[in-house]
DNA sequence: TGTCACCGTGACGAATCCGTCACGCTTGTT
DNA sequence: AACAAGCGTGACGGATTCGTCACGGTGACA
């Protein structure tokens, strides 16, 4: 379904993760320390890249860093894979501005389902400017919400739930989810920082606030439609 | 060059703009209280809609939340004119969300660059979700810029701030004209602030803040390729 | 060279925003 | 009905952000 880049050079994990996805019907290409063929597998304009920083000889952060400079490059989504160590040092320091990472040693399994999460969250990303979803309009360019035509102010989180919450109103919003692509990694911040915001959110909707469910137990979603609430 | 849909009852000013309009090669479509006819004239999908909001017998601000309450028109500009007495009442009061407005008496050569000014706007706005520039990558859907591929938070009016800056980085950037792109109109902020801004920006860019240049007596620019500077 | 408008800069206070916690209600289960 | 887990809510303190001002430097122009 998907093409998808592996930068890995120990074989056995590159090899265990490539069966896994060409497995699951999509197309691994995995490059162990033969960076030299790089250029042309992105030619190929995968979809996706999975890249594991611990290289042999080179640091993974500066093949990180130049997909990023790079325009056509810039836009793919990059997974990166690190071992224990690493983690507080480099990546927590740093915003690099992955999609998402992993922390060896992780199950292929663990890394399909990351996978797919980053896919489905970028496909979702058609990106109009504004979207539409009954009495709601969102102006991204404006950072502002529109209900039944009049603007609210948000602030910085507030926007960036609800538009999460929008951009996707048929699934359900996990809390871990919401915190990942809310607050990004390293988001040390409590559960219940979430609540907090998703009621300062209702407030400031009156009484549209209703259009945002709590599915208990999971998380939360945005409902264009509301559901009929039938009067005792 | 491009339709415009005029919704104005008092026919000489309306004349007189329509007549300016056209001559300089744009298609102007007039309106007065007959506004049985919008629905039609929308479906010609005008490219802005300048709009009185004295109306006789109807409230203006009613067509504007309607404009904006559908998804087919909410997407189009809308300049509003108003009487001088209305301005502090309706507009001041609540953020409306126009592109821009006018008050009476105008004369029509003004009215002319607003629309200029606004259709070179929303024409910019292909709106991709990256911006890059040079070593600049502005990533609108996480609100985070890449300097060299390294991540820099910014805060809200920064992040707009450059983002209008870098949208057109080939014009001046006049102060009002920043002014009124990044805090909207009911914008009292001093002229100051503005420079405050510039230099809070500018120290989070290093050394790479010269690329937001000084155009004195006018604005800035954003310059995505410095001018060599020759040295003594 | 002198003058003046324009701009950069640092400091300051106010306002906003944000994360956390404690308490109590609700929901679902036994 | 009793209990526990999940969630809503209000309050609080800290951090950030924002707008303003005063002062000094710089460039333009006569």
């Amino acid at each position: 379904m998907s093409k998808i880049l592996i930068v890995e050079d120990e074989s056995d994990i590159a090899e265990l993760i490539s069966l896994h996805l060409n497995r699951e019907g999509h197309e691994a290409i995995c490059i162990g320390n033969g960076l030299q063929v790089m250029p042309a597998v992105l030619a190929q304009q995968p979809e996706i890249i999975v890249l594991d920083l611990m290289l042999p000889g080179l640091d993974g952060m500066q093949i990180f860093k130049r997909l990023r400079a790079d325009t056509r490059t810039a836009s793919i989504p990059v997974i990166i894979l690190t071992a224990k160590g690493q983690v507080t040092d480099k990546i927590a320091g740093l915003e690099l501005g992955a999609d998402d990472y992993l922390t060896k040693p992780f199950s292929p399994r663990e890394l399909y389902l990351r996978i797919s999460a980053v896919l489905r969250r970028v496909k979702k990303v058609t990106h109009v400017s504004e979207i539409q979803r009954g009495r709601f309009m969102l102006d991204r360019k404006n950072m502002k919400l529109f209900l039944d035509g009049t603007a609210l102010d948000l602030t910085t989180i507030e926007f960036k739930l609800l538009t999460t919450l929008m951009e996707n109103d048929t699934a359900v919003h996990s809390r871990a989810d919401l915190l990942r692509d809310v607050w990004g990694y390293n988001s040390d911040v409590a559960t219940r920082t979430l609540d907090t915001h998703i009621k300062r959110l209702r407030e400031k909707l009156g009484a549209a606030g209703e259009h945002i469910v709590t599915i208990r137990g999971t998380g939360f979603q945005f409902q264009t439609e509301l559901a009929a609430t039938q009067p005792a």
